[in-house]
RNA sequence: GUCCCCAUCGUCUAGCGGCCCAGGACAUCACCCUUUCACGGUGAAGACACGGGUUCGAUUCCCGUUGGGGACGCCA
């Protein structure tokens, strides 16, 4: 048999974190297994579906990089089918018109809870005869499902959890509007696509058991079921806006890559031996729903950095200034010449070593682009003491002799300065680092100066040199 | 409240009865490398929630307690 999964994601909101991870075990299921992948919009709900989170989904699953296969199906589409297999059942004496109000099923719920019963619906409607509905109130299709026995859901990762039948309640097919609830959509399009394993979030294991209920009155082969643990915040609560960013296009803001991203997902819940570092391919190739773990796990931007630091360094040079570029222009207020790009490409190897994110990148990356005369930080105004400026000064005449502008030879002058002075090395050097770049961590600033180039290098230098 | 699930270092996790006085990674600390900061290297500190069983032997199996999470909509 031959692997169908789908992500299946409301449009009611961006894509944060939980579905992104579920949509990445998705993809990579059906990669490993060669099997298909495909998307659903669960659009039912019309108030609260939008065309920006549709938007938003899609663009954040690109930026993950995770590719579909088939068309999209927007869920709202089907509802005459929805409706059809709601109507095939009430024909077979599987399901009923429930004439329930709002507000009655409220005072039920209150009554049960208040006497510690399990709340739901009691069932009332379920053989009462429809000569009595009260006038007035549009009926829902209600599934009539077993009462009786109880209902397991044989799962790949939580394993067979069973429920009785009698904590299960009749569900709402079919709204008293006549449109399909998203518990009955889900499970006449799963069907209907072919899905054969059901990879998402334990919040809908509870879901599970209702929705098998239908399958079995349909008499349609069940999908197994894989309910993945839930990704919470640092502080073991659940992932909401208070823990900042909450879209995964916020992620990318912050400036994440999506090969770190896709890492550090993959290792909540799932591992493979002693295994971190491990690439989308190699993903692929160990994926399989056997080694995902039962229990939630915290998010934790710590490793996400690290991780993001780890692929910065593996990242081509050229893609790395594409990404930073729009940011650097913002800080500029203006757009990067030809001579800066070339700067900026030079100056990558040096920077990407010392960088997080590609926030942090750009910013370092300044150096190579600013105009002068560049702002000193605190810590780089304490160093440019006098005498720090005067040396500096001394340099420069040394620098205007030097016929071969590379770092080793650059290196060699302020060796020279420094043995001529009896300074340390870094005595010479760190004042040329605040003058260069204007704060006193950087690349080695013999690159800086060779990437700078004589003029600009010596430019920098004589706006703070004195003599 | 009812039902379901979970429980190894601060965090992510390995472990599927003896290889474990518990391994790796991130974070932390120290040292080395070094012109700064990083990277890299070496090392340190740091966990089997608790209580009962089962067993020759439990981190691993069972029960309970505690703690955490999830679900209880004509939302998805």
């Amino acid at each position: 048999m031959s692997v169908v999964v789908r992500f299946a994601p409301s449009p009611t909101g961006f894509l944060h974190i939980g579905g992104a991870r579920t949509a990445l075990f998705n993809w990579l299921y059906a990669r490993h297994h060669k099997g298909v992948f495909r998307l659903r919009i669960e659009d039912t709900d019309r108030q609260r579906s939008t065309q920006a989170a549709i938007d938003a989904i899609i663009a954040g699953l690109k930026w993950l990089g995770l590719d579909w296969d088939d068309e999209i199906v927007f869920q709202f589409t089907r509802a005459g089918r929805h409706a059809e297999v709601a109507r095939e059942l009430l024909t077979a004496g599987k399901a009923y018109y429930c004439y329930c109000t709002p507000q009655e099923l409220q005072a039920m719920r209150e009554e049960q809870r208040a006497k510690g019963l399990p709340e739901g619906y009691d069932g009332r409607w379920r053989d009462r005869d429809p000569a009595e509905a009260p006038p007035g109130v549009a009926p829902v299709i209600r599934l009539k499902a077993p009462r009786s026995g109880e209902t397991v859901v044989p799962d790949l990762v939580q394993g067979e959890v069973r429920k009785a039948n009698v904590e299960l309640d009749d569900m709402v097919l079919l709204r008293g509007d006549g449109t399909p609830t998203y518990m009955h959509s889900v499970v006449v399009d799963d069907h209907d696509m072919g899905i054969t394993h059901v990879i998402r979030g334990v919040d809908h294991l509870t879901n599970a058991f209702r929705q098998i209920q239908l399958y079995s009155a349909m008499n349609w082969a069940l999908p197994r079921f894989a309910h993945i643990p839930l990704i919470h915040g640092a502080d073991g609560a659940k992932l909401s806006k208070r823990h900042g960013a909450v879209g995964i296009e916020a992620y990318r803001d912050m400036g994440y890559l999506p090969e770190a991203m896709r890492n550090y997902l993959l290792r909540l819940g799932w591992a493979h031996g002693d295994d971190e570092t491990i690439d989308t391919a190699q993903a692929i190739a160990w994926f399989d729903l056997d080694a995902v773990g039962r229990s939630a796990s915290r998010f934790d931007t710590a490793k996400l950095d690290n991780l993001n630091g780890h692929y910065m360094r593996a990242a081509d040079n050229e893609r790395l200034v594409a990404l930073i570029l729009p940011r650097i222009e913002a800080g500029l207020g203006h757009a990067v010449d030809a001579t800066g790009r070339g700067r900026l490409l030079k100056g990558m190897d040096g920077l990407k070593l010392r960088a997080r994110t590609l926030v942090e990148l750009a910013d370092s990356a300044m150096i190579y682009v600013r105009a002068r005369p560049l702002t000193l930080d605190q810590k780089a105004q304490a160093v440019l003491t006098a005498e720090a400026r005067s040396t500096l000064s001394y340099s420069v005449d040394m620098l205007m002799k030097l016929t071969e502008w590379s770092a080793p030879a650059l290196e060699q002058i302020d060796r020279t300065i420094a043995e001529q002075r009896g300074l340390k090395l870094g005595q010479v050097a760190q004042p040329k680092r605040a003058a260069l770049t204007g704060s006193t961590t950087s690349p080695p600033i013999y690159e800086v100066m060779e990437i700078l180039g004589r003029e600009e290098t010596l430019a920098r230098l004589r706006d703070v040199s004195i003599g």
